[in-house]
DNA sequence: ATTATATGTCAGTCTTGTTGACTTTATCGG
DNA sequence: CCGATAAAGTCAACAAGACTGACATATAAT
C-alpha cells in the first residue's frame, strides 16, 4: 500500500486527482492563469511600442547580465532571426548593450542599459505584484505546490535551464 | 499573531515566500511549463495543418457543446474576425457543425463533429498525459496549491469563465 | 589552411492577432 | 409595425512574431 511518497487520505479512494475531469480543469487553469500572468506586462509593454518578445529577452538578460546570444537562444527556444529582430531594436533603442567577448571574440555578451533596467523594473513590478497578491492570498504551502506542479511539467532542457541561476561568464 | 488563514512555520520569519527572488522563480516556473504544458499539442496540431487557436476552439467547444459564438468570444478573447477564420477552417474541415439556434435564431450553436471529438481526444490526451505525470509525481496536496494559485492569478471575468462549467443552451 | 562556431542579415512565408466598414438576419421595445 | 439593437459573417488592410533558407563575416580550433 505505500505509495509514491505524497499521503492523500490514506485509505483507499486515492488518485481522485488524477481523473480526466480533474486534469482539464488543471489544462484550463493553466490557460487562464497565463493570459492573467502577461496581461499587466502586455499593457506597459504596448505604451513603448514593444511586445511579448521584447519582454522575454529583457527579463533574461536582467536575469544573467552578460549572457550570450547563443544562450538566450536556447533559452528563448526561437531562431536566431527572431531574436535577432527584437535584440536589435533593443540594441537600437539604447536598452540593451552587446559587448565582444574578451576570452572568445566572437561572442557578444548582452547587458541592460540602465534605461533598459528601467523598463525591466516597470515590467517585473506589475508582473510581481499580481504574483505576489496570488500568492499572499493562499499562502505559503499552496506556493509550494504551485511551483511543484510547474516544475515537472517543464521539458527536461527547460527545466535545466529553470534550476540553473548563474551563466554569465563575460 | 493571528496571521491570514494559513500556517507555515509558526514562528517569526514568515513571507519568505513573498520575496523578489521567490516571486521571479514563479515567473519564470510559469514560462517554462507553459512552454512544456503547449509542447505536445503543438506538434500534433501542427500534423493537421492547424495552429493554437484551432486548439483553443475545439477544447472550448468540447468543453461547452452548442456554446455560441459570442460565448466563445468572450472565453477566448479576441476578436470575431479573427476566432472567424479558425471557425471558418473547422467547419469547412468538417470537424465542427454550426446549428441555427432554436430559440434564438441568429445564434449559432457550436458542436464537434465525430472527427472533430477524435482530434480533441488526440490533443487532449497527450495534454492530459503530462499533467498527469506532473500531478502524480508531486501528489494532491501540491495538485490543490497549484489549482489555487492559478485562480488567483486570473483576472476576474476569466476567474468567472474557469468556474463555469455549463453555458450550452440550444 | 581548413573547418567549425558565433553572430548577423536579407528575403519570403505563415499564423494569429488587430481595426474598420458593411451586410444579413432576427429579436425586442414602443 | 417600425426602428433600434444584437448575433453572426465577411472583406480588406495591417502588424507582430514565429519560421525557413541562403549567405556573409569574424574568430577559434584542429
Amino acid at each position: 500500500m505505500a505509495e509514491g511518497g505524497h499521503q492523500g487520505t490514506p485509505g483507499s479512494e486515492g488518485l481522485l486527482f488524477l481523473t480526466d475531469e480533474q486534469l482539464r480543469k488543471g489544462i484550463e487553469a493553466m490557460f487562464f492563469a497565463y493570459r492573467g500572468f502577461t496581461a499587466d506586462p502586455d499593457r506597459i509593454l504596448e505604451q513603448h511600442g514593444y511586445g511579448r518578445a521584447h519582454h522575454r529577452a529583457i527579463h533574461f538578460i536582467h536575469r544573467s547580465p552578460g549572457t550570450t546570444v547563443n544562450n538566450l537562444l536556447s533559452i528563448l527556444g526561437v531562431t536566431k532571426q527572431s531574436l535577432n529582430r527584437v535584440l536589435r531594436t533593443l540594441i537600437d533603442d539604447g536598452l540593451v548593450e552587446s559587448r565582444v567577448g574578451k576570452r572568445d571574440k566572437r561572442e557578444r555578451h548582452l547587458f541592460l542599459t540602465e534605461t533598459g533596467d528601467a523598463l525591466e523594473r516597470e515590467l517585473s513590478d506589475a508582473q510581481r505584484e499580481r504574483m505576489r497578491a496570488a500568492f499572499r492570498s493562499v499562502g505559503p504551502d499552496a506556493v509550494v505546490g504551485f511551483r511543484q506542479v510547474l516544475e515537472a511539467m517543464m521539458d527536461p532542457e527547460m527545466r535545466r535551464h529553470f534550476q540553473t541561476l548563474k551563466d554569465s561568464g563575460q
